[in-house]
DNA sequence: TTAGTTGTTCAGTATGTTTTAAACAATTTG
DNA sequence: CAAATTGTTTAAAACATACTGAACAACTAA
């Protein structure tokens, strides 16, 4: 008969796992998030050394995931008073996790896309009005159209992002009660 | 004086290299995003070998590269009456493509949890209502509550992706008009 | 049938990323 | 101050992933 004890951290590192395995889709590492899983398990905030110890990784490891969670908001730092160390909890809601990843990237597939578009319009505008070959005329029309068919879409994106931060976004997808 | 289609097909570069950087946040590889790119700013269905001319890579990474965009819906394949060669489109609706992507990875979290929760559920069940020692029932409900607060969230993205689906998300989040 | 074309698969290699271990910096305690 | 503790940085190693080139399979045409 197994120990009992045993069977509830099994049953914690296959949901540990899974947790990780999912946030490897959020463009995580396995371990960074397995550092989020521990956390999430655990009932108190908890230091640097007893994370480390909990995923037997490297300290050095443990310190740079831990600043990459801290910097997408995935988790809290919290002082514990008499205590020199520095502890983490997880920002447990998923759905908050999940805006804060989401508007982020949805920001910088804008920014890519636009600096790209700032940097080639001039040049396809004057080639489009100017261009000596009108075959060359015609071709820069054709890019200038193709980027700006993309306006749609940044514009949808943008209207969701702005309505998930200013909380609109729930009007229309409520978040169900806990049951 | 710089040639007039060299500054056509520099500024066609940079808008392809921005996009396959774009769908690395979608986890594609660059040189698949360059793939997608390349045919972004085709107007005529391109075989496999004018695709590995253009990006200049090897025939055999093209292949996978495209049968990835294939089953990722970004491209068509599309047959070209008396050519042998298989030809292919991109599928340059950049709404769609990003649904595509959205439901499936919403898709794979849920059933990545989900296959975890119904291994671990019943033996959490168990211990919580059997468990000898009185702080193992408690651990062992905690842990229940903390895997069923992630309904909600499961709850709140399934109807998200329905509607996508159905089409009924476009009438909260209509996609606006080309201008 | 043979020669030529097209596309896929796969072992080996190249490339890039993650992790570690150790050195270091910063802080606290006695 | 020195010694101890905590956390960060970094060079090197371990690991993972993507890419190539060559062999292969499937097909076509002559």
């Amino acid at each position: 008969m197994e120990k009992e004890e045993t069977k509830i951290q099994e049953s914690r590192d296959i949901i540990i796992s899974a947790i990780a395995q999912t946030m490897v889709i959020y463009g995580v590492t396995p371990s960074v998030g397995r550092i989020y899983g521990v956390l999430y398990f655990s009932d108190v905030p908890m230091s640097l050394n007893e994370i480390k110890d909990a995923v037997a990784m490297s300290k050095g490891s443990v310190s740079t995931g831990l600043r990459e969670l801290l910097e997408t908001e995935m988790i809290i730092k919290v002082w514990k008073k008499g205590d020199r160390k520095d502890h983490y909890i997880a920002e447990k809601d998923f759905v908050k996790n999940f805006i804060t990843f989401f508007v982020k990237n949805i920001r910088l597939e804008r920014s890519i896309i636009l600096n790209a578009s700032n940097n080639v319009l001039p040049k396809l505008k004057e080639l489009n009005e100017h261009a000596q070959s009108p075959e060359i005329q015609k071709e820069a029309k054709r890019d200038l159209e193709l980027i700006a068919d993309t306006n749609a879409y940044f514009q949808w994106t943008k209207k969701i992002i702005d309505d998930m931060e200013s909380g609109e976004f729930f009007k229309h997808y409520p978040v169900p009660d806990k049951d």
